[in-house]
DNA sequence: GTATGTTTAATACAAG
DNA sequence: CTTGTATTAAACATAC
């Protein structure tokens, strides 16, 4: 049997589903998320199939995004702008395919209610804290004609941030009423300084909106919580291609 | 305008 | 045969 290499299916359908591909894809990059573009740029340049046909397999790649719940739309970061959105594997979608195979589904992902209400709500909270980090961002750089005195104050990203009156941050998701499940991306646990050892009580026990650290960090930790998520999911890795132009078939790490 | 997302529908196909 | 999954088309909305 040939030894499979780069382009070994030339012109042939190469036997993955679109999830396998889109998978595929996500997971050899290193941040573990693409946006679509980077996805369809991962496919067209290991699989000539899919260099013709572009509005076809691409409409249903985009439909698999959008309808399986293996796939997570993860807002872009305030400092990394551009089209679009991240996507990434949701962590507890890694034992989709059989013994990590990726030419064998198990089953179908799918969340329960609850977790993608949960999800949803979480990723909502956060795509609209960017867009009030950006509003305060476009409308009032720090020497720039404050129209609006305490647009650059802490309490701004709490108060009322944007001109569009239904665009303020969902403040009950961000802040903690109270013991919510401990899971790897609540915004609860970004937001916190310590998620897990901490006798101590914080040091500003009098803000009643402890915001003021810049948003970015959270940005930055919720990503980076996101990605730990997904590592823990699958260490040791349940899956690994040897090099990544071979893609028939993977090996399983024991 | 194009690109990106969301959703519904129809069909085919395989597994059980 | 029934059930669930994969693919494709298409309508539609939203973002850039």
């Amino acid at each position: 049997m040939p030894r499979p290499t780069r382009e070994s299916y030339g012109d042939q359908k190469p036997p993955f589903s679109y999830i396998a591909l889109t998978a595929m894809a996500i997971w050899s990059s290193p941040e573990r998320m693409l946006p679509l573009s980077e996805i369809y740029r991962f496919i067209t340049d290991r699989f000539p199939y899919y260099r013709r046909n572009t509005q076809r397999w691409q409409n249903s790649l985009r439909h698999n995004l959008s309808f399986n719940d293996c796939f997570v739309k993860v807002p872009r970061r305030p400092d990394r702008p551009g089209k679009g959105a991240y996507w990434t594997l949701h962590p507890q979608a890694f034992d989709m395919f059989e013994n990590g195979s990726l030419l064998r589904r198990r089953k179908r992902f799918k969340l329960h209610k609850g977790e993608k209400d949960s999800l949803n709500a979480e990723l909502a909270a956060l795509a609209s804290f960017n867009r009030a980090f950006l509003a305060r961002q476009a409308s009032g750089p720090p020497q720039a004609s404050l129209q609006n005195g305490s647009l650059y104050s802490p309490v701004a990203l709490c108060s009322r941030p944007s001109p569009e009156p239904l665009e303020a941050p969902d403040t009950t998701a961000l802040l903690p009423a109270g013991p919510r499940p401990r899971r790897a991306f609540t915004i609860d646990a970004l937001l916190e300084p310590e998620p897990r050892r901490s006798p101590s009580p914080p040091p500003q026990p009098h803000c009643p909106m402890p915001l003021p650290p810049p948003y970015l960090l959270a940005a930055q930790r919720y990503h980076a919580e996101l990605l730990a998520g997904l590592q823990q999911s699958c260490l040791p890795p349940l899956w690994t291609w040897r090099d990544t132009s071979q893609f028939s078939h993977y090996t399983l790490n024991s």
